[in-house]
DNA sequence: CCAGAGATTTTCT
DNA sequence: GAAAATCTCTGGA
């Protein structure tokens, strides 16, 4: 492995752009190129980050074995899926935020709906978890193991960017972090928006993409 | 293209 | 009881 996952989310998070995940489910293969991801730090180091009050019986996953699914169930209808990071008892992880259908776009979009185009099929996290067909049943999952597969990039991605996280706010509304990393030039990669309650700032001063 | 609002449930304050 | 690591649809430019 090219890639040491026991790292913290922020050294792993860039190193999965390019990283091909598969999930062969009895109802077939699908495989996608990670294209963006984010990066969620542990206790008292993240504001935005699941695990920033502790262990709670959600997040129990992030501060296991690195090299787990960690699944969450949010905005009462969402799921969406994270890689496990740094060492066991130390909570870190990357947030699959969007991907390339590579494989089985037949059944990604027999998930999705027949109206929705290759591009979008797995563009936005919520969206990469349906076309993949994982859900809070892999809570904890190895990404490596049966039905799972990563194959991480020979070459590590280059020209990739880093901005703000999408949907997080922290301390005085911003985000403080520039975690969200996506490549270059990808049109799967999710529209940049920003947390719902910083749309008017955005509005008076203007964001970035 | 953009903005607004609704859906719906888990989690923690 | 409010907010949430979101998505989809609607209506307008």
């Amino acid at each position: 492995m090219p890639v040491d996952l026991a790292a913290s989310a922020v050294v792993v998070a860039p190193a999965l752009l390019g990283a091909v995940l598969s999930h062969d489910s009895p109802a077939g293969l699908v495989s996608l190129r990670i294209t963006e991801v984010e990066a969620y730090l542990g206790t008292g180091e993240d504001p935005g980050s699941h695990a920033h009050r502790g262990r709670t019986p959600r997040n129990s996953v992030m501060f296991g074995r690195p090299g787990t699914l960690y699944t969450y169930f949010t905005y009462g209808m969402h799921t969406c899926a994270n890689v496990v990071c740094s060492p066991e008892g130390s909570a870190s992880a990357v947030l699959l935020r969007a991907g390339e259908v590579v494989a089985g776009e037949d059944l990604a979009r027999n998930r999705r709906g027949e109206k929705v185009s290759a591009r979008d099929l797995a563009r936005g996290p919520a969206r990469l978890v349906v076309a993949l067909g994982i859900s809070m049943a892999d809570n904890g999952a190895d990404v490596d193991r049966p039905p799972f597969h990563l194959e991480l990039p020979s070459v590590p991605a280059s020209g990739y960017e880093e901005t703000l996280r999408t949907g997080v706010s922290g301390p005085g509304g911003a985000d403080p972090f520039r975690w969200r990393f996506a490549l270059r030039d990808e049109p799967t990669v999710s529209p940049y928006k920003v947390h719902p309650s910083l749309r008017s700032v955005r509005a008076d001063r203007g964001v970035q993409r």
